[in-house]
DNA sequence: TAGCCGATCCCCT
DNA sequence: GGGGATCGGCTAA
């Protein structure tokens, strides 16, 4: 991402700030799909072969099949990034769609973070168990919805932390209004409407309904390919949010995000140094 | 802008 | 009965 070279000349925040704006006004002769382009089809450019990824065979060419979920959580993880487009259709058929930009990887059984640590299969996250691409929904703090795809592995899923939103903005902007607690509030910018786990299910009205439907399948929600980008997007490996009880699995850098990205959740910029330097190289050695 | 803290209730032990 | 993969309002710097 061309971005990624202003991040030496330019604060981050700043620079975060500026990538907001151009997404919504793009003024640099890069032409941007609007929200509308954006909510009809698939996307207009597929490339000239067909991912053994892709299933679907009538209507939507872009949606991911069974096969992109069967790798390993990390790997999971990294492929969500910066291509891939969650899409959601809503009863009355308005489809919201977001490109997904920030991720968290949990491993299984080992992982002292995750649902599944040692082993535990209760109903609630049964999801975890189930084949790659389903989904798990859980409520969080009596109040937040959070959204896991399960991955490779008995217990192992991936987070989705926070997405760009591309089409569907005013229909999320209304889902996530109407459940704030303030709810006569400020309108919420862009950027606010999908920068966190329990924000995105807010915004996309997803609830425990979801729990255990499966993403290749499911005709209320989906995922697409992207597309594509000029340049792979760097990635940040970062330490998970908010598992601060889990010793030595709490500082693994199994969270994934896209550097620069206006709409990630949470910035680190220690993980960023260490990914800019090597030292950490986003690697999957780490585990 | 960063840090603190209350809300809220399901799930697990 | 306690804790939690979060969020947003408030306050201080």
């Amino acid at each position: 991402m061309a971005s990624s070279k202003l991040s030496c000349t330019m604060g981050q925040k700043k620079q975060r700030a500026l990538e907001a704006k151009r997404h919504q006004n793009p003024s640099d002769g890069t032409q941007m799909p609007s929200p509308k382009e954006l909510h009809l089809g698939p996307p207009a450019t597929l490339g000239p072969t067909r991912s053994i990824y892709f299933s679907s065979p009538e209507g939507r060419p872009a949606r991911l099949g069974s096969a992109f979920f069967d790798q390993p959580a990390v790997s999971l993880a990294r492929a969500f990034l910066g291509q891939q487009i969650l899409v959601r259709r809503l009863d009355d058929s308005t489809e919201l769609r977001g490109r997904i930009v920030e991720t968290e990887a949990y491993l299984g059984p080992e992982d002292e973070a995750a649902h599944s640590r040692g082993g535990r299969q209760t109903p609630r996250n049964r999801g975890m168990f189930m084949k790659p691409g389903t989904l798990y929904v859980y409520l969080i703090y009596g109040m937040y919805f959070c959204m896991n795809v399960s991955s490779r592995g008995d217990g192992a899923c991936v987070l989705l932390r926070a997405l760009e939103p591309l089409g569907g903005l005013e229909a999320m902007r209304q889902l996530r209004h109407a459940l704030r607690k303030g709810a006569a509030g400020r309108a919420l910018k862009d950027r606010e409407l999908c920068n966190g786990p329990s924000k995105l299910c807010q915004a996309l009205a997803i609830d425990r309904s979801f729990d255990q439907r499966d993403l290749a399948r499911d005709e209320s929600v989906w995922l697409e390919q992207g597309p594509p980008e000029p340049s792979e997007p760097a990635v940040v490996a970062a330490a998970r949010v908010g598992i601060g009880q889990a010793g030595e699995w709490a500082q693994k850098p199994l969270r994934f995000y896209i550097r620069g990205s206006p709409w990630v959740s949470v910035v680190d910029r220690a993980a960023e140094r260490d990914t800019q330097t090597g030292a950490r190289a986003c690697s999957h050695k780490d585990f």
